[in-house]
DNA sequence: CTCTAATCGAGACGGTACGTCCAGTCTTTCT
DNA sequence: AGAAAGACTGGACGTACCGTCTCGATTAGAG
């Protein structure tokens, strides 16, 4: 978002001043401490108008809603945070994966960004319908890339379901950390990866 | 619940002779009814209490708040509904109640209201402890019973981790309800049976 | 009265033939202080029952609103304490009366009472009318009294709007008390006893 | 900064450019309005907020409760219509005064508005003291005015109590409106004008 | 010397209004 | 034109009392 001053007016910011900048930032700092600081339901335009020292108008003008400013807020971390490594090994990329999923999911700001947005989406199926197409359905591409390499690689055998591959390490994981709330260790992890393992290498 | 039919109704005079069952039962099923057809955010007490013909007070003087009312009216339909069969064969068992499970959280009433409070415990701590302990603890011991069974009976080898086992299954199914919106299938629960089956016994 | 009752019969509980003389004195005293105490607006109904250790129902039972108990508490206060004297001089009945009808209005618990209950006729007819047929009338009446001594002893002309006389020498000081709140010395009231006799015998 | 030339906008940007002129009249009409057809008890601010168009939120912004509403609505009402005649006369003056005093107390709106408060004023110390204040102190400066003609003139003798001449007259008619609820009639005013002259001018 | 009906305490009930908070829109002033 | 400020309508919040209503316990006269 920084600086693309190129062609990439679908963007919302088009001030002549340059100000606009300075408070789209400001509410997206402001966002972030408000949501861990106050919680989702202490997080009111009003408040986040105050704390980014912004006026709610233009607030408004920029964001539909308080969801919308989270999704903003979250950005690209998934993408940034949470892309595979790749090193020609699939149970060592799994491992690492799907632990990098789980330390984002329980401890990044992000995650909790991210987590507020799940929970709302429960409420709110416009919300749920973009979070997926805007964020979800991208992290299922990356979450799958380990497996799509091992295909090519000969580790998988041909005509593997990948995307249930996908759905029965990365499942138990939200499942825990938005139903259970039990600890999603490294054990629980690694152990997600071997189990997957064992079922498809006998 | 069941029928008043009370040995009950003298007894025990120390006070609150007087609530009122009418009322308790008129704003649980109103309760069932408003989230349905207005949403999470549209379920406003005083929505409840006009939909029960109840006075705010009497919903005030007796559930703290609306999500302790949803509490309330999932009440027992998890252990109504969700309890596994025994047919004293583990795939059939299995296959049944991953299959009830899914009907359950996608299309059942009471499914709404998981879904809603899953979600409300996303921005609240507080219920999410409440939930785990009333609820979904339960639900989880229910859940292990089928793999209980057939530990017993030999169709498991000992030492099988149970509590993960569950988590294989289960999580899955809440990933795609909770997280991606894909369909819970009876093909998708099945598969997910049958691949426990075949990583457990080669 | 209280002669024979044995020693614990505070508690009375119920009687079918007869009302609690403890709640009806208990709940005119609890009147009376939360009156000075929280005002006439933190006089309510629940707040006086529980004062009173009386149920609500029990308040209902015998008087119809909190200004039906103020009538009561106000009893025959006006006839005991407002009866002026007869020295067989008007000057000195007047200036007595009048110096005693300051210090009720003023500093008597019975005039805040009294206060109150004309503060509330102004908003409600009806109180107004009881007020003045139960208690203004028959205080006017007395009021009356040293002018008609007076007139029969022939210390005033026959002929004389001995009405008028009393709205001359009362009015000023109620106009004080609710009105203007400037304090009704004894200094105020004698020289309304001297103007009135000064323009009556020149 | 400085460019301004205008002489006074430089002062506090963005303070209540906005306060709605159209939301202050149509609640101090709708108060008495509604204070005349549901007195002073059905005198709500959720009534007057829907009476005048109004959301409640505006109402709390510009008044702290009701009685301050009445207290604006009562306003200039008082200077405007209680302005005593100046015929060079006392009798005419007094006579004609009085009359409209009690017109004003006993008929008119503001009158209504008037009674209110004197009668909210017994429970209330603090309104007494903002009513004494505000208004009474002013309007008895105008009850003054014609005994201070009259004393410039000759009419009455030096060294004569111009503020007990005005409890004199002015008492009376407060007594019968706020106490007995006696008919304020003109013979009753021209009888208190009369009787005063006649006892200071022998 | 029991029966019974009015009374008592307690407090739940359907309501109304309170005064507060925030949503989302609109207007005004300054830059 | 866009920003800060903030007033506006609207609606839900959670609280306080209202006046009505059971409820079991109490009690004195009638039977």
């Amino acid at each position: 978002m920084g600086h693309t001053t190129s062609p990439d007016t679908r963007r919302h910011h088009g001030n002549r001043y340059g100000r606009s900048e300075d408070a789209r930032r400001a509410v997206l700092e402001a966002v972030d401490d408000l949501l861990v600081e106050h919680g989702f339901a202490g997080l009111t335009i009003e408040r986040i108008a105050a704390a980014a020292g912004v006026a709610k108008q233009t607030i408004y003008r920029w964001w539909p809603s308080k969801v919308d400013i989270l999704l903003d807020a979250l950005g690209d971390d998934l993408a940034e945070e949470l892309v595979p490594p790749d090193h020609g090994d699939l149970r060592r990329d799994l491992r690492e994966h799907l632990a990098a999923v789980a330390l984002f999911l329980t401890t990044a700001d992000a995650g909790a960004v991210f987590r507020a947005l799940i929970g709302q989406a429960q409420h709110d199926p416009d919300l749920a319908a973009r979070l997926r197409t805007e964020q979800i359905s991208g992290q299922h591409a990356r979450d799958r890339l380990p497996f799509e390499r091992a295909l090519a690689r000969g580790e998988l055998p041909a005509g593997t379901d990948l995307d249930g591959a996908v759905e029965q390490v990365i499942g138990p994981i939200h499942y825990r950390v938005l139903v259970t709330g039990a600890p999603v260790t490294r054990e629980f992890t690694d152990a997600l990866a071997d189990r997957f393992l064992a079922s498809r290498r006998p």
